[in-house]
DNA sequence: CGACTTGGTTCGAAATACGAACTGACCTAA
DNA sequence: TTAGGTCAGTTCGTATTTCGAACCAAGTCG
C-alpha cells in the first residue's frame, strides 16, 4: 500500500497485541482522559478534580486510583497536619502530553471549526507549535499519508 | 509557570469548551479509538471490524453510524449487486493519525516495556519516525516542557 | 463545642454496554 | 429449487458502569 493511500498506521494485524489496546486499557474510559487534561491544566487535589469536571466522586476516586496503581499520578502528602494528599503526574504521565496535544489539535480543527479554544505555543518564543512526525535520517518532517509500518514479524502491509 | 515544571499544556480553565474534551465526546468510549486503529489498519467492512475487534455487533454499529455522522467515516457503496458498504477513513479521520500514534507510542514506552509491537517507518526511508512538537519560527523540534498554552480570553498560564 | 473543609466511602437507582440469537437480502453449490 | 453460507445489521434481556445523594472521619477555625 505504501505511500499511495498508505492508511497503515497502527499496528500488528492479528500477531499480538497492539499499545494502541494497551493504552486505552489505562485510559479508554469516558473520564480518564479529561483527569489527564486536569492534570495537565495544574489541577492536583481532589475536590479541585472533582468539581472542575463534575465528576461523580466515587468514578473519580477509583480512576485516580487506578491512575495511581498504573503509575501515571503519584498520591503525595503535601500537608501533614490535616493530612492532606496531592496527585502529581509522573514522568510517565507527562509523557501523555503528545496524544493530549493530538486530541486537541484535532478538536480545534474538526470540531470547533478552527476556533481553538486555547493556542498552545513554544514557550521560548511564544508563537503557536504544531506536531509533527519527524524522521531523523532524513532530517524532515512529513504527513501521515508517509507513514508505515513495520510489525515485529509480519508485512503489515494490510490490505 | 514557564518552561520550569510546564504542565500546562491543554485548556482554557473554566473559560469555555476544551477541543480535548469535545474530540472525547466523539471518540471517547472504550471502542471508538479501537475502531480507529482498526481502520487504519486497513479494515473497511463491518465484519472485519466486528471479527478483529471482538466487539458486540450492536455496539459496532452504533459506533460506526455515530463516527459517519461526525464525519469521520464515510459509508460507501463498492458493490452494487449484492448491496454492500465499506467505512472508509475521510480526512477528518485520517487526521487523527497524530493521536493514535501518540498513544502507540506511549503504550510502547511505557506498557510493553519500550518492547514496540508494530513499528512505524518513514516511508521513504524505512527509518523509524518520531513525533515531536516543532516551532516553525525557531526552526526547531522540542519537549513538551517547552509548551505554553495561550487561551484565546486568558493567561491560562495555571499552576 | 459546633460549623466547616477536604477527601473520601456506601448505597440503591438509572443509564449504558454487552452478547446471543434472530432477520433478511443476497450468493453458491448440489 | 433448496439447503447452506455470508454480510450487515436489529432485537432483546442481562451485566456492568455510572450516577447522585447521603454518610463518614480527620482536622481546623471561631
Amino acid at each position: 500500500m505504501a505511500k499511495s493511500g498508505a492508511t497503515a498506521v497502527a499496528v500488528a494485524p492479528g500477531t499480538g497485541e497492539c499499545s494502541i489496546q494497551a493504552s486505552l486499557g489505562v485510559l479508554g474510559d469516558r473520564w480518564t482522559m479529561l483527569i489527564l487534561r486536569e492534570a495537565f491544566r495544574g489541577t492536583r487535589r481532589f475536590n479541585d478534580f472533582q468539581q472542575h469536571l463534575d465528576i461523580a466522586k466515587p468514578v473519580l476516586t477509583e480512576r485516580l486510583k487506578r491512575l495511581v496503581e498504573h503509575g501515571v499520578f503519584t498520591r503525595q502528602l503535601y500537608c501533614e497536619r490535616p493530612p492532606r494528599h496531592e496527585y502529581r503526574l509522573t514522568e510517565m504521565g507527562m509523557a501523555l502530553s503528545p496524544a493530549l496535544v493530538a486530541l486537541m489539535r484535532w478538536g480545534d480543527r474538526y470540531l470547533a471549526g478552527g476556533e481553538a479554544p486555547t493556542v498552545l505555543v513554544h514557550d521560548a518564543c511564544g508563537h503557536p507549535l504544531d506536531q509533527q512526525f519527524v524522521c531523523w535520517e532524513c532530517q524532515q518532517t512529513f504527513t501521515p499519508h508517509e507513514i508505515a509500518s513495520r510489525p515485529g514479524s509480519q508485512t503489515g502491509d494490510a490490505s
